[in-house]
DNA sequence: TCACAATGAACAA
DNA sequence: TGTTCCTTGTGAC
């Protein structure tokens, strides 16, 4: 859901979708109608995703900035016509967990599957959007605003690096550089989207553990091999994520072991969600401690 | 019907 | 460090 994966999905899914079409916006739910309207009737030039923020640039010299936040997602159905006229369709939810997730009009005639499509927006939908063939409904987004393309740079600037964007030797020093500059834990350091973008709660404490790492070290005594092995393993499991759509953090598993983890949380992570459980490496209980608010999952005994 | 949690972050003090 | 905002689903009652 939406750790930064997520969102490089949904970008590659507005891509295919969107660019280079013509989009209608508009807030079913009101409370974005002027910024609907901004866009509305203009082309989607890109779509780019940096961390956990989307920015979807238009013709007209306007930019959409989306953040899900803890709860936001996409509702996404598309309407497909093949060659021999049969049409289908699908639904489903990109972000925050959601059960809503069916096929629309499988087998159906072009004239019913009118019936379906678009489907009605469910619920508080910030935004719509949508082609002749596709419809995204933005639900429950902590941010989401229209801007100017010098706006979004400077948004841009503040954050840190993405490995998916910043895929030189660039990115992999400033991350390195900031990390060994404050002594702050490493357990938040990972979470500060200044310091690197896209790990959220679950990859921050899966990360921790796959280095056997103290949640509690201060970033500044992490040597530079470890700080720079820690990027590269995000950039790996970012990949990973993006690919599948699943965060499935352990390296233990065989092929059968990944496709259960496919189809069940229970068996995708080391630590996360795990307190109380025994350690899938040593056997003793897994902890969960409270970090600045947020609950961080670790084995005391493998993490030191 | 209600309390609560949830993969996030801005802001005040 | 604590509070607030965004919305939905679940499980206890």
């Amino acid at each position: 859901m939406p750790e930064g994966h997520t969102v490089h999905r949904i970008a590659r899914l507005f891509t295919e979708l969107f660019e280079g079409y013509t989009v209608v916006a508009e807030s079913p739910q009101g409370r974005f109608a002027t910024g609907a309207k901004a866009v509305s009737g203009r082309e989607l030039v890109s779509a780019i995703a940096i961390g956990k923020q989307l920015f979807l640039y238009f013709d007209n010299d306007l930019v959409i900035r989306v953040h899900l936040g803890i709860y936001g997602a996409w509702d996404v159905a598309t309407r497909v016509v093949s060659e021999d006229n049969q049409e289908s369709g699908s639904l489903e939810s990109w972000g925050a967990p959601r059960v809503r997730r069916q096929r629309l009009g499988e087998k159906e005639t072009a004239q019913s599957l009118e019936d379906v499509f678009p489907p009605p927006p469910i619920g508080q939908v910030r935004l719509r959007m949508h082609s002749d063939f596709a419809v995204a409904d933005l639900r429950g987004p902590t941010a989401c605003e229209v801007i100017t393309p010098h706006e979004a740079d400077q948004v841009r600037r503040r954050l840190g690096p993405d490995p998916l964007v910043d895929t030189g030797r660039h990115g992999e020093q400033r991350f390195v550089e900031r990390v060994s500059q404050t002594r702050r834990p490493i357990g938040l350091v990972l979470m500060d989207q200044s310091v690197v973008s896209g790990i959220g709660n679950v990859y921050r404490a899966e990360i921790l553990f796959r280095h056997q790492l103290d949640p509690y070290r201060p970033a500044s005594s992490l040597e530079t091999e470890l700080a720079t092995a820690l990027w590269q393993d995000w950039r790996e499991l970012l990949r990973d994520g993006v690919k599948t759509g699943v965060m499935i953090t352990r390296a233990d598993l065989d092929a059968a072991g990944r496709k259960k983890a496919l189809r069940s949380s229970a068996h995708r992570y080391y630590v996360y969600k795990r307190q109380g459980q025994p350690c899938l490496v040593c056997g003793n209980s897994v902890a969960m401690d409270l970090m600045a608010t947020r609950k961080l999952y670790f084995c005391p005994s493998c993490q030191t």
